[in-house]
RNA sequence: GGGCGAUUAGCUCAGUUGGUUAGAGCGUCACAUUGACAUUGUGAAGGCCAGAGGUUCGAGUCCUCUAUCGCCCACCA
């Protein structure tokens, strides 16, 4: 057995230590013969098979990991499965920049060699942040490592999308939905990011009023007016049908002869009184504001607009301009013509893709929708009775707000990287799905589909075609919903389904928390776990968001390099207070100073007891005021470190614990023992006193800072000591 | 426009149900030092707790308003 000696060097220990634990199957419930007490079960908020570790990695993992090392010391069947997000748009969108440099595109590929590509890249780059986990010291069970697109898994995903296609939550739809022109998929409202933009809002002549708009190329694709219904000035319009002449458009191919379209006046709350003149050009096809009211007034939807951004040949001689070209021409025009009234400057929000940043087109689309209103009471439901509970409180407010004006999911997506929808199409009668790039040829078109696992050999409708499945694949969060039963093998679900706690960032509470709390209780009939705990999120020092495209990210696996994985965990914890965190580095310092404090106080107790260092099991009793003093504080210590947790104080319970280590341990006991150890009538049971110590505080720390308190534990004799520090019971 | 959160020492933050001289880490200053540890020890300086008003015997803590910053949600075209 190796003596503590020396400074602590974290670069030699840190590696092997990893390797031994991996080696010893202890993260694994299984081999965790001695733990009877119930199990806990957590689940890796999924990193994108794209991503890199970054702070808030390193955040929630570290938190995550606290507490299944601290499980696990209680007696509990610890489970933390990882896995990565195969995260369609994202990665296609990072082997489409890789194919570009390479001087090709997907299209020039095709999808199946493309997607061959998709899949090559995950297997070169998809591990990376695999590795990097475990320089941090998590200890999840890698026997049991997920890819949300495994065949397993797949078939999951499948499963449930039949499920709910039986259930008949799942409907086609054509609907205007949010639209990457660059991407070439629909988004969900989830997917959108908001731009600040400066732009001018038109005051445009259009029949006898005036009104105001952002967007005066969608005027081709007006079906409607709308006014709100307690609005005087307009009262006598509503009901009427107007011609309006501005919209005609010379060489329109689609009315050649009619320079008029008709228009609807309407009237509809959704309609601010005070903005502009009163009064909006309702384009159902372009924009989802006025799709509803369309909808809520059927008017009819008149594309302009198509899939690549550009005007069709509705616009005329607009037509094949990209939306912004066309905006510019056509104010240009509307001046000449004398129909621009003015215009003023306008800063509003634009929606662009969360993955390119490309500006968003609405744009009328056949997609799957997923009824929502069920679904969203279950997830309302299990958080409103308490069977989930979301911490801090303050966020049931968002998740609640958001499930009650759920709007119908659109699930389908016109990638190539994805879960492929078990969805096959009659050739004959459906010609619509046959392209991804063009879905869209005719809302009306009536279509044939089987929903179904396996491609049926038959074609139900015409008897003769070889059916063709849909090109669309799911959204990526439709899957990663399954994760806390897909992410497990069957008979693993019967033993470790439901789990216990979820820890995340907010920005996912809807997206994917939700997601599993219904789609638990829809396909295992119980909530997939029972804690939700939101954690801050790591901002710069200046309080700006950590982002590796703006530089202003910090790499974790520098301060691990520079300081190992204890300090940097320790640094992190730290400051975990639940607020969001301004990244303090000296925090990191602190971390490294303790570190050194704990190696050397070790040291000093080896030292005092090397004739034998094994009495440490039973407790020992006081015969001094410093022995009481200490013994109290360590069953005081214990105890708070046990509730600081279990109500997740992570920032509190390091403190508290370091409190504890270096003033009432260090200052204080280790200066009185070196008198007591003098001393024959005290010695032998103040050695037993810093022997018992030590080992509860290694027990208490080693959650918090794995690797140096395993390396401690490792160099002493204790009685009783098990194979490692990790599976000692705390 | 709505919701949430923040504002306490030079910097980053604690401060539970209102109760004696408001705490920590980092930094600063002084002194110490060969015996676990200089990644140390002892001590010190440093705060009208964002502002105003209110409740109370008593407010960093509770209430109201204001200001600044941040995040989320939202259909002002």
């Amino acid at each position: 057995m190796e003596s503590i000696s020396g400074a602590y060097d974290p670069k030699n220990i840190e590696g092997v230590l990893y390797k031994k634990w991996e080696v010893s199957g202890y993260f694994n419930p299984d081999n965790l013969s001695e733990n009877e007490g119930e199990n806990y079960i957590a689940y890796m908020p999924l990193p994108n098979v794209t991503g890199t570790l970054h702070m808030g990695h390193a955040l929630n993992n570290t938190l995550q990991d606290i507490l299944i090392r601290f499980y696990r010391m209680r007696g509990k069947k610890t489970l933390w499965f990882p896995g990565t997000d195969h995260a369609g748009i994202a990665t296609q969108f990072v082997v489409e920049k890789q194919l570009k440099k390479e001087g090709t595109s997907r299209f020039a590929l095709g999808r199946e060699k493309f997607i061959e590509k998709v899949w090559e890249w995950k297997n070169q780059y998809g591990n990376i942040i695999y590795d990097q986990l475990k320089k941090l010291g998590v200890s999840c069970d890698w026997s049991r490592v997920r890819f949300t697109m495994d065949d397993t898994y797949a078939k999951d995903v499948q499963n449930a999308f039949i499920h709910y296609h039986e259930k008949g939550f799942l409907y086609r739809g054509y609907r205007t939905v949010n639209w990457c022109p660059r991407c070439a998929t629909s988004l969900s409202e989830l997917e959108l990011e908001y731009k600040e933009e400066e732009s001018k809002l038109y005051f445009i002549k259009y029949g006898p009023f005036t009104l105001a708009t952002t967007r005066p190329e969608t005027k081709f694709g007006d079906t409607g007016l709308a006014v709100n219904p307690r609005d005087a000035r307009y009262k006598e319009y509503v009901g009427k049908e107007l011609e309006i002449e501005s919209l005609s458009i010379e060489g329109s191919l689609d009315e050649p002869s009619k320079k008029k379209n008709i228009i609807i006046v309407v009237a509809d709350d959704a309609v601010d009184v005070e903005f502009g003149t009163g009064i909006v050009k309702v384009t159902p096809a372009h924009d989802l504001v006025d799709f509803e009211i369309g909808s809520r007034h059927n008017l009819p939807l008149v594309e302009v607009i198509n899939e690549r951004g550009e005007m069709n040949s509705r616009a005329g001689k607009y037509a094949g301009m990209k939306t912004g070209d066309a905006r510019r021409k056509i104010v240009e025009d509307l001046k000449t013509t004398g129909l621009l009234e003015k215009e003023e400057a306008y800063t509003h929000n634009v929606a662009v893709c969360y993955r390119c940043g490309h500006v968003i087109e609405p744009i009328p689309s056949r997609q799957w929708f997923l009824k929502m209103e069920a679904l969203a009471d279950t997830a309302l439901d299990a958080v409103k009775n308490g069977k989930v509970k979301i911490h801090p409180e303050n966020f049931e407010k968002p998740y609640t707000v958001w499930l009650e004006h759920i709007k119908d999911w659109t699930v389908s997506r016109q990638i190539w990287w994805g879960h492929q929808l078990p969805v096959y199409f009659c050739k004959n009668k459906q010609e619509a799905s046959s392209n991804s790039q063009f879905p869209i040829s005719n809302g009306e078109q009536e279509e044939k589909y089987v929903v179904s696992m396996k491609k049926p050999e038959k074609c139900p409708f015409c008897e003769t075609c070889e059916m063709e499945q849909s090109p669309d694949v799911l959204d990526t969060w439709f899957s990663s919903a399954l994760w806390p039963f897909a992410g497990l093998s069957e008979s693993d679900r019967k033993k470790y389904y439901p789990g216990t706690t979820l820890i995340t960032a907010r920005d996912i509470l809807n997206l994917w928390v939700a997601r599993m709390i219904y789609s638990g209780i829809e396909f295992q009939n119980e909530i997939p776990f029972k804690d939700v705990l939101i954690h801050g999120t790591i901002l710069t020092k200046d309080g700006k968001r950590m982002s590796k495209s703006l530089g202003t990210g910090i790499d974790p696996l520098k301060y691990i390099e520079a300081y190992g994985a204890d300090a940097t965990r320790f640094g992190i914890v730290w400051q975990a207070n639940g607020q969001d965190i301004r990244w303090d580095e000296t925090a990191i310092t602190a971390g490294k100073k303790f570190l050194n404090k704990l190696w050397n106080a070790s040291r000093f107790v080896q030292t005092q007891t090397e004739k034998d260092d094994s009495r440490s099991l039973k407790i020992p009793e006081a015969k001094t005021d410093a022995d009481r003093n200490i013994l109290a504080a360590l069953a005081k210590i214990t105890k708070d470190t046990e509730t600081n947790l279990r109500m997740f104080e992570f920032s509190k319970s390091i403190r508290d614990l370091y409190e504890f280590f270096w003033h009432d341990f260090c200052d204080t006991y280790l200066e009185i023992s070196k008198k007591q150890l003098s001393e024959l009538s005290t010695k032998e049971n103040t050695e037993h006193i810093l022997l018992f110590t030590l080992r509860e505080t290694l027990k208490l720390f080693h959650p918090f800072v794995p690797f140096i308190t395993e390396e401690i534990y490792g160099r002493f004799s204790f009685d009783q000591k098990k194979e490692f520090l990790m599976v000692e019971r705390a």
